[in-house]
RNA sequence: GGGAGCAUAGCUCAGCUGGUUUAGAGCAUCUGCCUUACAAGCAGAGGGUCGGCGGUUCGAAUCCGUCUACUCCCACCA
């Protein structure tokens, strides 16, 4: 340390020495030892990804837990990494290999991936190093990464397990196609948005009216649509023109009324002129549109399932990348979007188009390409069966096995669990695990045969068991070019990051598993903590944490997403060298509460920075002090006693919420105690002030005590402002190499008594009174004032209100003297301060009148109470008692008051 | 369409099983201070009919109903 105390704290002069000296002696590093573990997983965030304001939150929040618990005996691991982020990561891939003109499509696996590998090399991981500059305490020698060898081999050990189990298989289902991306996503991870669109309604002339003349009922509500020239044809409502070309049937209800006449018929789809069928199904809405439906089987999810139940053609006429293909017939090779507004206007030119309206409709994002409209598409994927493990999932929540933080999240969970469908985990991209799933080569037409297995030799044994491919070689089996789903493998993160898939009985799983809490979004609640519910229970029959402390979303001031596109988001690293990485972790987590938003605003990082430089400066102050063999002062000794009680009270209050993972009340109850309690009061109290210029040396035994509590606090401390903290530590008395405040134990609550804080609470109520009468009178601090108490002033309290309102005689009294003084009250006690001839009496009779006036209208409300017999009889006694206490406090008050405006007179 | 949550000071939020003086905190605001640790500071002050209405109760910010506003999640209405 420095010889002379900057005014300033720097933290730029301090945090990357004291980080290197962390890593240096190992101190974030964990191995299992006979002490209680206490274990955080990271959620890995993408390892390409940037820092953004909702890591530094989520981060910071972690960094407190488990700097928390290794102050508290623990042995604590908080075990960091990353994640392959396939779809994010493979697109960034795709456009760097743009920039070069290199299409992905010309590369073949390998080259692609020894690109997308390198990619990672450059950019991965520098999240991790950002992290370090917030202060985290992982232990970086276990940084993991969803790809890498430990990672892989679990994936792949349980897809092959799930297979065997019968709970992977493969399904030609309706899935959702990213166009851009050109893989399917899972129902999670396509988000809806309401978007303004049209609705047109499309004119189908009715194809057979020769052969099966046309029967108008005549009948109410009947609605027939006929050209000029006499034909007939039917209105259909759509949203979506361009996939006419792929409509099979048009469906009615077969209730609706105003329908009936087109039962039987046939009609012509608009331009396209395919003939098809009317179909009747009571999953039409009849209030809708015109109560007529055009079927796309390969297109829609209802439709699907309407051309399954009436035994449709499917004419798929979409391209992987969103353009129309050949079986569309017309605009064949243009985007979708392109033919949807060309399409109208032909449909238009042609007549056949009756009407556009304006509407409101909800279409499907991906929510790794936001601007990229998911299409459904019919197609082969692999998928994971969940109804079991949405059975093993449901009671420990449920069961409060698990707790969520705050507790609203279990009916979401509850929710989605009871009504879950089964996930997609396969996907069109290269980049992640691949499916270990091998074809065997089978005649064209015939079904598909494969074998799932760990590797290829395996396949190749398994393949030869099967029945005609006995003497099939290496070169005959084609491995699934698809991978699987991140959330495949972020799934296991509990389990794997401990070796505990491939070798569930390792000494490292046994110690670390299961982890205690978990700290992430609940944006992520289904994609992620319900899926690593269901991997624990299933592989290790055990939770994979105990509490999830689910964050909110960090918007600006406005209450806006933070958005590159608003540039409301700060860059965080920026933050770290303007404010201190401590004071940018007590901003976020003053305004941290569980599971609400918070609104960031730079100011509050600006107020953690200034508590830095105020826990500095009172290092400084105190630093500064000399002992000498002196006696201890009255106010030293009250303010020893007083400090103690409070400050064992506060520890009481912030372990109560930690407990409850009510994390920023703890932080503010701790802030207050060392701006407020130990600043304010009682540094003030015990500071020993100058003689002649020089400054008056300390006793002892409040020097000691001084430096005791304050090496609480940095304790205290420590867990939300690690660097400061050190370095204070470090400075406060001589430390041996190797120390850290990092690992002392956490200040324990002592037995204290009540009544020194309540006393100490008259006596600064006095003093607050005593300024304030100062501040009115403009009598300057440092002129010395007399007081009167009428009653006792509490012994304690006495060289309190002496020191800190510089009062130079506190005398005990009868009564005061009229019109000599500016009284107040402290509870019942009352007190004068004797301001001979500056009192104006007119103003003081006017604000005791109206104190009068208060205590009155107060002393009204207590009185309908105890009068009311009800209230007196059901009540119970103590409140009963308290309020009469409150009756005679207030009578007292009100006599004390009036005779004090007698005395005025 | 279904479900959940929220509504308390200018802002962000506490207020746990109804009863501790006619509701608290932080920030912001206002006033006075460059007082030998700190102006990134010190001292002091003001500010709310607890979203509206109704009910239960001796007693409601707190429990119930209802209305209004906002937020989020889920769902295949073209």
């Amino acid at each position: 340390m420095q010889e002379e105390l900057s005014v300033k704290y720097d933290p730029s002069r301090v945090e990357d020495r004291w980080y290197a000296y962390w890593i240096d002696h190992k101190f974030f590093h964990s191995e299992p030892d006979g002490r209680e573990p206490y274990t955080i997983v990271i959620p890995p965030p993408n390892v390409t990804g940037v820092l953004h304001m909702g890591h530094m939150m989520n981060n910071t929040l972690q960094d407190v837990l488990i700097r928390r618990a290794r102050m508290t005996g623990k042995n604590a691991l908080w075990v960091p990494g990353t994640d392959h982020a396939s779809i994010a990561t493979e697109a960034k891939v795709v456009g760097k290999l743009a920039t070069m003109g290199i299409k992905k499509r010309d590369l073949t696996r390998e080259e692609f991936l020894k690109y997308a590998w390198e990619w990672k090399e450059e950019h991965g991981g520098i999240i991790l190093k950002q992290l370090r500059r917030l202060g985290t305490s992982c232990d970086w020698d276990r940084t993991a990464f969803t790809m890498d060898e430990v990672r892989s081999a679990a994936v792949m050990k349980v897809f092959v397990d799930l297979y065997r189990k019968g709970l992977i298989y493969r399904g030609l289902r309706m899935v959702n196609w990213d166009p851009k991306a050109q893989t399917v996503l899972s129902t999670e991870e396509v988000v809806y948005h309401e978007e303004k669109s049209k609705l047109f309604y499309l004119r189908y002339y009715v194809a057979d009216a020769d052969t099966n003349p046309v029967k108008p009922t005549g009948e109410e509500g009947e609605v027939l649509h006929r050209d000029e020239e006499g034909r007939y044809y039917a209105v259909v409502a759509t949203t979506r023109p361009e996939t006419i070309m792929g409509d099979t049937a048009m469906c009615i209800n077969p209730k609706d009324p105003k329908n009936q006449w087109l039962r039987g018929h046939k009609v012509t789809v608009p331009l396209v002129g395919r003939v098809i069928p009317v179909i009747e199904d009571r999953y039409v809405d009849i209030e809708f549109g015109t109560g007529c439906l055009k079927v796309t089987p390969a297109h829609d999810v209802n439709d699907y399932a309407l051309g399954k139940a009436h035994n449709l053609d499917t004419i798929d006429i979409f391209n992987p990348d969103g353009t129309l293909s050949e079986a569309a017939g017309l605009y064949v090779g243009l985007d979708r979007m392109v033919v949807r507004k060309q399409i109208s206007k032909d449909l238009e030119a042609a007549g056949l188009m009756e009407k556009v309206e304006d509407y409101d409709n909800k279409v499907g994002y991906s929510e790794r390409n936001p601007d990229t409209a998911v299409e459904p598409r019919l197609c082969k994927q692999w998928f994971l069966s969940m109804k079991h493990f949405a059975d093993i999932a449901l009671p420990p929540v449920l069961e409060g096995k698990i707790k969520f933080h705050p507790s609203k999240y279990v009916s979401t969970y509850r929710a989605w669990l009871e009504n879950i469908q089964d996930w997609c985990i396969s996907r069109q991209l290269w980049w992640g695990h691949r499916i270990p799933a091998w074809f065997l080569p089978v005649a064209e037409g015939e079904e598909e045969k494969f074998v799932v297995a760990l590797s290829e030799e395996e396949a190749l044994a398994e393949a030869r068991k099967i029945k005609g491919f006995e003497n099939i070689g290496a070169g005959d089996l084609v491995r699934d070019e698809d991978a699987l789903d991140t959330w495949f493998s972020s799934w296991l993160w509990p389990i794997s990051l401990f070796d505990g898939i491939e070798h569930p009985d390792n000494p490292e799983i046994k110690y670390y598993y299961p982890t205690n809490d978990l700290v992430t979004g609940p944006d992520i609640i289904f994609f992620w903590v319900a899926r690593m519910i269901m991997a624990g229970e299933e592989y290790m029959k055990d939770v994979p944490f105990r509490n999830v402390y689910f964050t909110g979303i960090v918007r600006d001031k406005l209450g806006r997403k933070m958005s590159k596109q608003l540039g409301n988001s700060p860059d965080p690293i920026g933050l770290i060298e303007k404010y201190g990485a401590d004071g940018v972790r007590l901003g976020i987590l003053l305004c941290t509460s569980a599971g609400n938003d918070i609104l960031f605003d730079e100011t509050q990082v600006e107020q953690g920075r200034n508590f830095s430089n105020k826990i500095w400066n009172a290092f400084r102050l105190v630093k500064g002090w000399n002992t000498a063999d002196v006696a201890q002062s009255d106010e030293c000794r009250v303010a020893v006693e007083w400090f103690n009680a409070k400050l064992s009270a506060t520890i009481e209050s912030v372990d109560r919420d930690f407990s409850n993972f009510r994390i920023n009340d703890a932080v503010m109850a701790v802030y207050k105690l060392f701006w407020d309690d130990f600043c304010s009061w009682y540094l003030e109290l015990v500071k020993p002030g100058f003689e002649n210029g020089v400054q008056r040396p300390l006793d002892k035994a409040t020097y000691d005590a001084t430096i005791g509590f304050f090496d609480s606090l940095l304790k205290m401390l420590h867990p939300v402002m690690p660097f400061i903290t050190e370095e204070l530590w470090q400075s406060i008395e001589p430390r041996k190499e190797g120390e850290t405040i990092m690992l002392q134990q956490m200040p324990k609550a002592g037995k204290y008594e009540q009544a020194a804080i309540d006393s100490f609470g008259v006596a600064s109520e006095a003093v607050v009174a005593i300024r304030a009468i100062r501040q009115g009178k403009n009598i300057p601090p440092k002129e010395a004032l007399k007081l009167q108490v009428k009653g006792t002033l509490p012994e304690s309290a006495v060289p309190v209100v002496r020191k800190m309102a510089n009062i130079s005689e506190i005398t005990s009294v009868e009564g005061f003297e009229g019109g000599a003084g500016q009284a107040f009250m402290v509870g019942t006690l009352e007190f004068n301060v004797p301001l001979e001839g500056m009192v104006n009496v007119e103003e003081e009779r006017a604000k005791i009148l109206a104190e009068i006036q208060r205590y009155e209208g107060f002393l009204r409300g207590v009185n309908a109470k105890l009068s009311n017999e009800k209230f007196v009889a059901n009540a119970p006694a103590q409140v009963v008692e308290l309020e009469r206490k409150k009756l005679s406090d207030a009578t007292t008050k009100i006599e004390n008051l009036k005779e004090r405006l007698n005395t005025l007179k």
